[in-house]
DNA sequence: ATAAAACTATACCGACCGGTATGTTCAGAC
DNA sequence: GTCTGAACATACCGGTCGGTATAGTTTTAT
């Protein structure tokens, strides 16, 4: 099954998008080291000489997740002008992942819940992507004029967490749309 | 390191409690059967014996833990007379739970992140403990004369989940206490 | 007292785990 | 033209995985 083609990317890039795929797919611990590299048309040998070991796979894989994350949602952003209509869109964003066939939750929330050794390397990947989160919301909350934009923004954050959960495990993303209104409806009220 | 006292309980008993905090604490797909039997002072035949399988171990486990909750929830519902103090209670439990020192978030969460098998017969216990504590709180909204229990049912599950998940992440109580400050903010207009 | 039921001990199964070692092939740089 | 480095293939390591088989021992209910 779909492998990634071999000839116009480097071992390296092949590792890491074969990783991406099966992690967020199967779970962390579900997919062997063998595995990802005969999905990536590589040997093992080469996946060691890259990445050092699994739990360093594990680490990058989560780090290329981020970086490709703020890219998405910074392209998403651009499309539209005005910071109240920037918060709704990442609202939108979600949604529009949700609904997708491959969709299986936040990966970085499926990391944390299999990596439970709070030393691991990659629990600083999951805090800092989720601060980044936080942090892009108090951002545009503070752009569109909030009074409060860090509260705003971590009442906005909670409600898209609480959202995108329920919205994964009931496999349906009405629990996102409701978490959206709720959000806006937060708003007008604290706006000056 | 603290094995389940073998003289007072079934192996039966016994295998649930171990597996039931291997489980939660390292992972269901970190901990082998070999562990568990071990832990429990049991032979793996016994466990074989009495669940058939580790999918079958996993499925119990689940369901106890469901059970277990809903006694607990209900004991800690019972201190509260009116509806309204009630609904209070609920977030004061999860975030009586979230400072415990092996707080490690909802373990129907973790594991619907390790069971990616949409056709696992533990993730239908999953979602019944869901679905039953969104319905618990439909029940207490009703019961405080709310004019539209499901809907600001949902609205408080939301933030529930939304708390908690970001509790867990951040190892703090204090998104539960914010989302606690969103829901009770919901009501008062919305009451008759 | 006895027989079924529950549990123990031990050994084994093939498969896979993460990780390593040895040696080869081959393209580009000097 | 040779040297370097990256990827190759293959085989191996000890350990653990989930699961089973055989046999003996304890408990328990009748």
């Amino acid at each position: 099954m779909d492998r990634v083609d071999k000839q116009k990317s480097s071992a390296h890039d092949r590792l890491l998008a074969a990783a991406s795929r099966l992690f967020y797919e199967k779970g962390i611990r579900a997919v062997g080291v063998n595995t990802i590299a005969a999905q990536a048309q590589v040997t093992k040998a080469t996946l060691y000489a890259h990445f050092g070991s699994k739990d360093g796979l594990i680490t990058e894989h989560l780090r290329a997740r981020e970086q490709r994350w703020r890219c998405d949602l910074e392209r998403f952003l651009a499309g539209h002008r005005d910071p109240a209509s920037q918060l709704d869109a990442i609202f939108a964003a979600y949604r529009a992942w949700a609904i997708a066939d491959d969709f299986r939750g936040c990966g970085f929330v499926n990391a944390a819940a299999e990596l439970t050794d709070p030393t691991h390397p990659a629990r600083a990947i999951i805090n800092a992507h989720k601060h980044a989160i936080r942090f892009r919301l108090e951002d545009l909350a503070a752009a569109a004029d909030c009074p409060q934009p860090s509260d705003t923004a971590e009442q906005w954050f909670l409600l898209l967490e609480g959202g995108m959960l329920t919205a994964t495990l009931r496999r349906e993303p009405a629990p996102l749309d409701r978490a959206h209104e709720m959000a806006t409806r937060l708003l007008p009220t604290q706006r000056v």
